[in-house]
RNA sequence: GGGCGACUAGCUCAGCUGGUUAGAGCGCUGGUCUCACAUACCAGAGGUCACAGGUUCAAGUCCUGUGUCGCCCA
């Protein structure tokens, strides 16, 4: 006997590990370079060196990986690539928390054993997401994973950094920046998160310099009015012009402030004239700028009020400076009124540290000649969407783009390729250190001591990872990339600048498809967070259900660009699918003969002819229909509705239509037919596992195993792979696809529906023996039903079927294909409940024949709907009309027993 | 303030270029431990497709407006 069994229920926890080990310890993941073979790859969105695994993760993953595994199975070069950030900022802060336990700071350490030490970190603890997506399944390429501060990952900055240097397109440049007192750092407009803050607005009195009285502007930031040195009015705000070119005195300090008329000013806001502080808001340095103001510096880079200002405000929390400085004008009488008021605060993204305005010299990118290739690459379609409508915010955001700040007072992270010659002044802009050029020896070079943002070594990603400025065979083979995963919450941070680098040193695209998730929320609708603990651990999860039931549920339950709706109970669905394909396995395992090791069955794609009966021609039909629905969902990155695809056909069609049949056959007919039967089963089911793989690749691995060990060496040279990874996706054999087999089919599914309907409506018990006669139909009709007779029979709990001219009274009954199928149970059924279901059905009917006899009644749908559509309501209305009569008939029968 | 998206069964979602009787999963109700699976099987109930107009022979689907919710940008 076949020695293969398995046990009840499929448990995933052992084997996932198992399988996993096997695959990685093989070599599977590596992607091979083959001459002329077409390459397919995804590069993995960075993780950050700190993440921990969470659901978005899982999401995404899940998907790329689904793809990798499917264009794998087609036979590509396909290459997944892995790999971290280093995650500037949130890396440095990790390490200076451990050391503040130690009472240090990294300036007790120095920059190059601050340095250092994070590298320590980095090697202990960096990096658990990508050991947790092994869990996951993750089908990466770890022979090519890469680090952003890889050796030649950093090469990849510097070069970029002098090439466009040397453009002059990164330059140096002293204005508003975004700045984080905390980590003590400029950051991106990018990585400024806006945040609705409700706090107050204070309306303050200047007075005048000529005494004439004062004015009133109101603020969200007292403590700034140290450093105004101007007050602005719209220049045609008529309350104010008999003001232009006066001047007002600050209160507490004494400046003489000017007062101009300046656009930028809303005539609605406060009192309409506003105090400008153009050291310390972006809008007013532009302000500063147009009038030539002066520019007073209140606040320094730790957040502390400096030196410019009076003496007792000096060294002042901005918080605490708040406080006096509304004291002092209370005081003073200065302080006209202070009203609830909310507006929009930026904040560090990551860390969640209030930003400051500083006014602050740094380096930044000029975008607008990059921007440019960007928008033709989507806007030509080099470069597609998922879903579509992302195009508009990406190109509004390009169209609008302003530079980019890349310079970071941070010491983790690619050192800018700067130096200053100290005896010369020149300035050294180069990949290569020159203090190894022997043309500066002797001379004292001094590096930029700034690092620049991480996201300008992540925007190099699709390329340097592949070796880039070098050309490597990886470059040359696997650039551009295929797709992109990711979420849209980085479209501009990442995405659009990867599009951006990509055109201008290769003027190609990166990737040729853009894929943005959804945000995964919980249950009800709110983000994921650790503060609210909603959020679950993937890895329990895994735990608890396996990362097969995992990835299905998540993945089926993601809708075409929404955000999606998580609760780990759900991957119960996703569990008890894979137990359903197990249980299967095992059905058709338990039936094979015991008598041998081996069972010859031929994959389904490589079947010579189509099967002789009925059954297996349906089964067959159904497989390769859903085959190719699945591949076209999978094309064009309908995730869920692949998964869903794959559920209805294995769940209905296989296993409750299918199996359930194919019980009778093998109960009822000879060896060798059974012989037949199994083959066929076992067919279909390995077409099942190669088409499930990519979503379900643990389970889909283990019993291709089994089935393997059972028949591999029967099976054609191009379906023998040693795993499934390896093995041919489904070929679509669409000649098999056959609507005539189906039309047929579904007689037999309707039949046996009406008799399920009839014993479960009236109560039948299983246990109540019943009979089936049937009335009408064509001789075609009798014949097919005579030969499936015990078919349906078992599958509608029958013990005989016949057919008959003449119906009694008394009868249950139901029409279906103009037949109507009749339960003699006179005397044993319930006719109050046969007089209700036929009344029900009749309603239905007449409802919908009414509706189909007033629209071909009209003539202008008559005239002017396409021939076919009015073609098929005169079908659908003869149908029905047909039905009625006879169960409107029925129905007065039954009525006329329950009135008499 | 500008833009984007969503609104379909109790819940989460399908429904693609207008045209079968608007579907699925979960949940619910009733019945089954039938020798693959109770993580299962069988049957059933449940929908004014947010609202109001319009286009059309025909609208869940297209257009306009309103409402509610969410996100992004300023």
């Amino acid at each position: 006997m076949p020695k293969v069994t398995l046990e009840k229920t499929y448990t995933p926890s052992t084997t996932e590990t198992r399988i996993y080990q096997t695959w990685e310890s093989r070599g599977y993941f590596v992607a091979p370079i083959r001459e002329g073979c077409k390459p397919f790859v995804i590069m993995i969105p960075p993780p950050n060196v700190t993440g921990m695994l969470t659901l978005g993760h899982v999401l995404n993953n899940s998907l790329q990986d689904i793809l990798i595994r499917w264009h794998r199975m087609l036979g590509e070069d396909t290459l997944w690539l892995p790999g971290m950030d280093h995650a500037g900022i949130a890396t440095q802060i990790r390490v200076e928390s451990e050391l503040q336990k130690e009472g240090l700071t990294r300036h007790d350490l120095g920059r190059e054993k601050m340095v250092e030490r994070i590298w320590q970190w980095k090697e202990l603890y960096g990096g658990i997401i990508l050991k947790q997506l092994r869990k996951l399944g993750a089908s990466c390429d770890w022979s090519r994973e890469r680090f952003t501060m890889d050796e030649s990952l950093s090469r990849a900055v510097d070069t970029i950094f002098v090439h466009l240097y040397k453009k002059g397109l990164v330059y140096r440049g002293k204005r508003i920046v975004n700045w984080d007192p905390v980590s003590r750092t400029a950051l991106s407009d990018e990585q400024v998160e806006y945040r609705n803050v409700k706090s107050h607005l204070w309306h303050l009195k200047y007075p005048l310099s000529d005494g004439s009285g004062h004015l009133v502007v109101a603020t969200t930031r007292p403590e700034t009015m140290l450093g105004d040195t101007a007050i602005a009015v719209h220049p045609d705000d008529s309350r104010y012009k008999h003001l232009h070119g006066k001047s007002a005195i600050l209160p507490l300090v004494g400046r003489t402030l000017p007062i101009v008329a300046d656009t930028y000013v809303e005539h609605e806001f406060g009192t309409g004239c506003v105090k400008v502080t153009p050291a310390h808001d972006p809008n007013d340095f532009d302000i500063g700028k147009r009038h030539g103001l002066e520019f007073v510096t209140v606040i320094s880079p730790e957040g502390k009020m400096t030196d410019a200002v009076p003496e007792e405000y000096r060294g002042l929390s901005r918080e605490a400076a708040r406080k006096l400085v509304v004291k002092h004008l209370e005081e003073q009488g200065l302080l006209e009124k202070v009203e609830p008021y909310a507006h929009s605060v930026g904040h560090n993204e990551r860390t969640g540290t209030v930003i400051e305005p500083l006014l602050s010299e740094q380096w930044f990118v000029s975008m607008k000649g990059l921007a440019e290739p960007a928008i033709a690459a989507v806007r030509e379609g080099r470069i597609k969407f998922h879903p579509q409508h992302w195009e508009k915010t990406y190109f509004h955001w390009l169209e609008n783009v302003r530079d980019w700040c890349i310079s970071r007072q941070i010491w983790w992270g690619h050192r800018i390729p700067l130096w200053t010659v100290q005896e010369t002044g020149e300035i050294i802009c180069s990949v290569d250190d020159p203090a190894n050029d022997p043309k500066y020896k002797g001379l004292t070079l001094v590096q930029d001591p700034d690092v620049l943002d991480t996201w300008f070594s992540s925007w190099l990603w699709p390329f340097s990872t592949l070796g880039w400025p070098d050309n490597t065979q990886d470059l040359k083979h696997f650039f551009p990339t295929s797709v992109l995963i990711t979420a849209p919450d980085i479209i501009f941070l990442w995405v659009a600048r990867m599009i951006m680098s990509s055109e201008e040193i290769f003027h190609v695209e990166p990737f040729h498809d853009v894929y943005f998730t959804g945000i995964v929320r919980d249950l009800s609708g709110r983000k994921m967070s650790k503060s609210l603990g909603n959020s679950p651990d993937p890895l329990d999860v895994i735990e608890q259900y396996g990362a097969d039931a995992l990835r299905f549920t998540i993945v089926s339950q993601t809708p075409r660009g929404g955000d999606i709706r998580f609760g780990s109970e759900l991957c119960e669905s996703g569990r008890n699918f894979a137990n359903k394909i197990w249980n299967a396995t095992r059905l058709i395992l338990m039936n094979l003969p015991d008598d041998g090791d081996e069972f010859a069955y031929t994959p389904i794609d490589c079947i010579a002819a189509v099967p002789d009966n009925l059954i297996d021609r349906w089964i067959t039909s159904a497989f390769f229909s859903a085959a190719r629905d699945v591949t076209e969902s999978l094309r064009d990155f309908r995730f869920s509705e692949a998964t869903k695809r794959m559920y209805s056909f294995v769940w209905n069609d296989y296993c409750n239509w299918y199996l359930e049949l194919i019980k009778t056959r093998l109960a009822e007919c000879t060896e060798a037919e059974q012989r037949e039967t199994l083959t066929q089963a076992l067919g279909v089911l390995d077409g099942i596992l190669r088409l499930l793989h990519p979503v379900m690749p643990f389970i889909t691995e283990e019993i291709y195993q089994t089935l393997r060990q059972l028949s591999e060496s029967h099976w054609p040279e191009s379906h023998r792979s040693e795993t499934i990874m390896r093995a041919p996706f489904p070929m679509l054999r669409c000649e098999y696809i056959d609507t005539e087999v189906e039309d047929e089919f579904s007689l037999l599914q309707d039949v046996v529906n009406s008799l399920r309907n009839i014993r479960g409506e009236l109560s039948i018990p299983k246990a109540t023996a019943m009979q089936a006669i049937i009335l009408g139909g064509t001789k075609t009709q009798k014949e097919f039903l005579t030969t499936f007779t015990p078919f349906i029979a078992k599958l509608a709990g029958l013990d005989a079927l016949t057919f008959s001219t003449h119906k009694e009274k008394g009868w249950a009954s139901a029409v279906a294909h103009g037949l109507e199928i009749c339960v003699p149970l006179s005397g044993l059924i319930d006719l109050k409940a046969e007089q209700a279901r036929l009344g029900k059905e009749l309603e239905r009917l007449a409802r919908l024949a009414n509706s189909t006899r007033a629209k071909l009644e009209n003539q202008d749908f008559v005239s002017r709907a396409k021939e076919d559509v009015v073609e098929q309501e005169r079908q659908k209305l003869k149908d029905l009309d047909h039905a009625l009569e006879k169960i409107s008939r029925n129905y007065e029968e039954i009525k006329s027993i329950n009135e008499a």
